[in-house]
DNA sequence: ACCTGAACACCGTTCAAGT
DNA sequence: ACCTGAACACCGTTCAAGT
């Protein structure tokens, strides 16, 4: 199908490596192609057999490179959180913007593909998420935290993250949905919520933000 | 296969409603089993066909009383999350402890069915779940959190509870492999993660406590 | 009104085999 | 070392039919 190459020299010094219409299969590439077919069509969407159609191979194929499914659901997630911090770690002196922005960037990691967020809670903790651990407890221990203190506090920021983008992440794909439960509350006996217009607040970056302010202003209050 | 009822009256005033080793199929009687095979066999336990052999019907017999799969999952969760609030609504003049008891108490009944809190984000909020919500928001206004604040109070408490709940249902499943995680951090470069022992503490309830606590005195400070 | 079986278009994975 | 097809034991749901 694809057009020859021109130009290509004539007298080859490595083996006329002919770009195939398919590379040879490897880890790196079922990952990668997971992680297309899992932005394209969610968490359902990702099958071993669409996989392997989309890689060019056939189904059983895969097995070689990885165990099973729940392999690539792993492979696929972690490969998603790597985290590549400020360019410069100059000796910052604001640890508390530190965790600011290193929850606000993993949350917008997991949003980039939404079906991770809701993942990541059931299935093992790869090392890219035990690095962002890892930072976090540094960041928090520096602003304060005490050693006793250090587990509640990374959990509660670890629960309210997980809570806000898995939520985030799903709501986000009915925003009819919402209109019409909104709609809804107002005939019902739901006065309070509908007052606070809990399901149409779109600011959802922002909320975000204010309710880790109020968690970090009660874990390690300024001074 | 079951014994006749003895003793019954041999003058039917109604149609003699024989108790057959299977009582009629019923949208109740379908929620009520598939909240029992979920809890037994865990999300990918659910099946429409075990569902019918549970039920002693055919498969196809649980479609004229519900539409899918789907809805199945939206009925067996909403049927877990009723709430039964406190016997009397004595005029409470502590907000705060009410607030945590009803947080406290949506953990316990997501954790007693430990597969209803992953699939709570992702479904249309029911009507036990808006009911939670009313109360939440009432007792919030009640602790003088302000009308625009609202939102964001409701929503920072809902993900923490639901981060906190989904974290602990998965994990709950595996202190094996907690142990092992645990064990693989001393090796490695996690020196905080490590020293806090963040895979080892069990207290789940206290630490739930806990950040639920700090987050608390972020929104409402006690005064 | 309520229940049914056959059939369709899918799944993940085992196995024995090919190169 | 890497890839394959056939086969197995499953899925959810449509449909046309039974009572």
């Amino acid at each position: 199908m694809a057009a020859k190459r021109s130009g290509a020299r004539s007298k080859p010094l490595q083996p006329v490596q002919e770009p195939r219409s398919e590379p040879a299969l490897s880890r790196e590439r079922i990952v990668a192609t997971a992680v297309e077919l899992l932005d394209a069509q969610g968490l359902d969407g990702l099958t071993m057999r669409r996989l392997a159609d989309r890689l060019g191979s056939g189904v059983m194929s895969l097995y070689w490179h990885v165990n099973n499914k729940e392999d690539v659901f792993d492979l696929a997630l972690d490969s998603v959180l790597e985290y590549r911090g400020p360019p410069q770690i100059v000796e910052s002196q604001d640890w508390r913007a530190d965790v600011v922005h290193m929850l606000e960037d993993w949350r917008a990691s997991m949003l980039r593909h939404p079906w991770s967020a809701s993942l990541l809670p059931r299935r093992a903790l790869g090392p890219n998420i035990l690095s962002r651990l890892e930072l976090l407890g540094k960041a928090l221990s520096k602003a304060g935290v005490a050693d006793t203190d250090l587990n509640v506090a990374i959990w509660s920021l670890w629960n309210y993250v997980m809570g806000a983008t898995i939520t985030r992440a799903s709501f986000d794909l009915s925003d009819d949905d919402r209109a019409a439960a909104q709609q809804r509350l107002t005939s019902e006996r739901y006065p309070t919520i509908e007052r606070s217009r809990l399901l149409l607040d779109n600011d959802w970056d922002g909320a975000f933000r204010k309710g880790l302010d109020f968690l970090l202003d009660g874990l390690a209050p300024r001074e």
